[in-house]
DNA sequence: TCAGGCCCTGAATCGTGTC
DNA sequence: CGACACGATTCAGGGCCTG
């Protein structure tokens, strides 16, 4: 499988083979321009601290490696540069790069991006269907990740396949925010001891929409922090030529043995049947976010027994109980459950109005314009 | 409604009302340590093309196009220097900041966050529900915004209202990807022409969930670039007060006018969901004090595996540990730590009851005679 | 074979008040 | 200021076992 081109009659291409080494050096010594795109997953700075511990007790298997430590901003910027040098050599002209990370070290990545001469095309976020929750109550759910995509110049002639993507998009134009899983089950790689064999990896169902929407057949794809080489397993089934660097003899491992196994995709296996979406929850604090109630207003029980008033956080509060409208609702009948939806009214020109017309106006606007 | 609040004898806040100049000079004209938040929507338009100037005057040449993207790079940098230096002079020790742009400012703005001391809490991507499609088919349709949250510094005790964001989200942690309609309709504010008043305005949902989560009532809230004065007026209606600064006369006529109208929120409804933390302590002690449970008396953990027995000094003593009711059950499960409240129960009329109803019970004699 | 329950896990910058 | 003790805190999904 492993092919070596002819560049320019100077150096050869090592295509479809995973490379050993720091990926500055390694890069510096492949012939310039010579990828068409370079997707690349660096190190994120965590910079964590103590342990933690879900609320059961266990505890959270961290992000503790040392290719994951920087003394400072300034050494991760130092290390971004250099990284990004060696990788803008080696595009082509028409030439792009992705690069992902987390809010500790995207800005600094992006900026540098820029600083290079990179051109940003777009930020791409990747909203995680089922992310691990924030366990202590004290931020938001970390529910995405951030990718750039950049061409090499400004004004390049990058490859961006809009009808595949809209096509993938079940006939819509392909958004900047992708709904996907994290990698788990199967897919998820694990060594001798049954353990995951890298904290990071990344599913293949991104690197699916990265390969498809800007690259072509043939064209050949660089990964500097290869890992377990999801970006050549992704790009070996899709027909595209890979280049892989790792430093760490285990991740490479890891990676050969699965390429081995990967099988080029015949047309028909591409299509991943559309998962369909249950009707969508809405909250109802998100009526009370969009103004259509107003903190303060009266809601009047179907029966015209109970009312209660909305709270700013999209709670109720009734003569003798607080809390959601299911709650406030099943204490105004005394009943073990209420659907608050079906239960509560608003005044809308004096009539009462059962408050599931907003909630059935926002699923409809959701349904209009999906994903 | 104007409020003027002196601070530390020295100078005072000009509360709820809409200053007229350049940010930077008229955050340093006012007194530090006076702000609880900043909410800042800064301009990205950097004018990269045609009649750009060095700083010197000299007009950039065309053939060092990189130099010309490093001069306004560097340019916009130091804007974003200054402001933010500005602005975290003005926040108070617990204060924090939220700045909102695209992928054409935002990495900047986060790299700049970072080197003035501010400490990241999440990125949270506004996800536009009714984006402008991209027109050209050459890229993804820009469907985000990225917004920063970050602390004035690292351990900062910056404010989070957990509970009420959960309960804006139906129950579930809320995440930090919002989905949120952009600014249309009458809400979207008109000049006399009829033309949009603010090519940016930003809508009042979005303000909602930011202060609704990260401020209290009587919190002072100040953004540096008010525009229309979607932050004052969410502000207002929360019972927040507000600092606008805002250069354009047009914009803050028009701000002035919005916010004329808008009413505050009745009292009821800007109270929110409390969390746990705030309710008052109650030594376990206290309800062998008060006979709720005797000395002698077996306590069962919930899981039903182990037991231990009540002291007369309020500790337990278990088969291998004794010590409060939080060390024994963290020794009876080998856990690091254990909240003996909803851990242990006692035996009523036959049944094991959580010995955190009996806590309530005091809790709720404490709110009806408070002392 | 299927449904239901239990267990495990995921790029995480994840306390606070009192003495 | 440090040390110590209290006690608050999770969502989605996959695997595996049992009935």
């Amino acid at each position: 499988m492993t092919k070596m081109t002819q560049i320019g009659g100077a150096s050869a291409l090592p295509l479809n083979t995973i490379l050993a080494g720091d990926c500055i050096e390694v890069m510096n010594g492949l012939p310039e321009a010579s990828a068409d795109l370079i997707f690349a997953d660096p190190p994120y700075n965590l910079q964590l601290k103590g342990e933690l511990h879900r609320p059961d007790n266990s505890q959270v298997d961290a992000v503790d490696d040392a290719w994951d430590r920087f003394d400072s901003f300034a050494a991760y910027d130092r290390f971004t540069r250099d990284w990004l040098a060696a990788a803008r050599r080696l595009l082509k002209p028409g030439g792009a790069i992705w690069v992902i990370g987390s809010y500790h070290n995207i800005f600094r990545v992006g900026a540098a991006l820029q600083d290079a001469g990179f051109w940003i095309l777009n930020d791409v976020v990747w909203r995680k269907s089922n992310p691990m929750p924030n366990f202590r109550g004290k931020r938001f759910t970390n529910a995405h990740e951030t990718m750039i995509w950049a061409s090499r110049d400004e004004g390049g002639k990058y490859t961006f396949n809009y009808e595949a993507l809209k096509a993938l998009n079940e006939g819509i134009q392909m958004r900047s925010d992708w709904v996907l899983p994290i990698c788990t089950g199967h897919e998820r790689l694990k060594d001798d001891q049954g353990d995951k064999a890298h904290p990071t990896q990344k599913p293949e169902s991104l690197l699916h929409r990265v390969l498809v929407g800007s690259t072509n057949p043939g064209d050949v794809v660089l990964d500097p922090f290869f890992g377990t080489g999801t970006t050549g397993a992704v790009a070996k089934m899709l027909g595209r030529d890979y280049i892989g660097i790792e430093r760490e003899e285990a991740y490479r491992a890891v990676a050969e043995k699965r390429l081995k196994n990967v099988r080029k995709f015949d047309k028909a296996a591409l299509e991943v049947s559309a998962s369909k979406r249950a009707e969508p929850r809405v909250p109802f604090g998100q009526l009370v976010e969009r103004g259509m109630l107003r903190p303060g207003e009266e809601l009047y029980s179907m029966n015209g027994r109970h009312k209660a008033k909305v709270r700013a956080d999209g709670t109720l509060i009734g003569s003798d109980a607080k809390g959601s409208i299911h709650q406030v609702g099943a204490a105004c009948e005394g009943a073990p459950s209420c659907n608050g939806w079906t239960y509560w009214c608003y005044k809308k020109d004096g009539k009462r109005v059962p408050i599931d017309i907003l909630r059935q106006q926002i699923r409809a606007e959701m349904a209009e314009r999906p994903n």
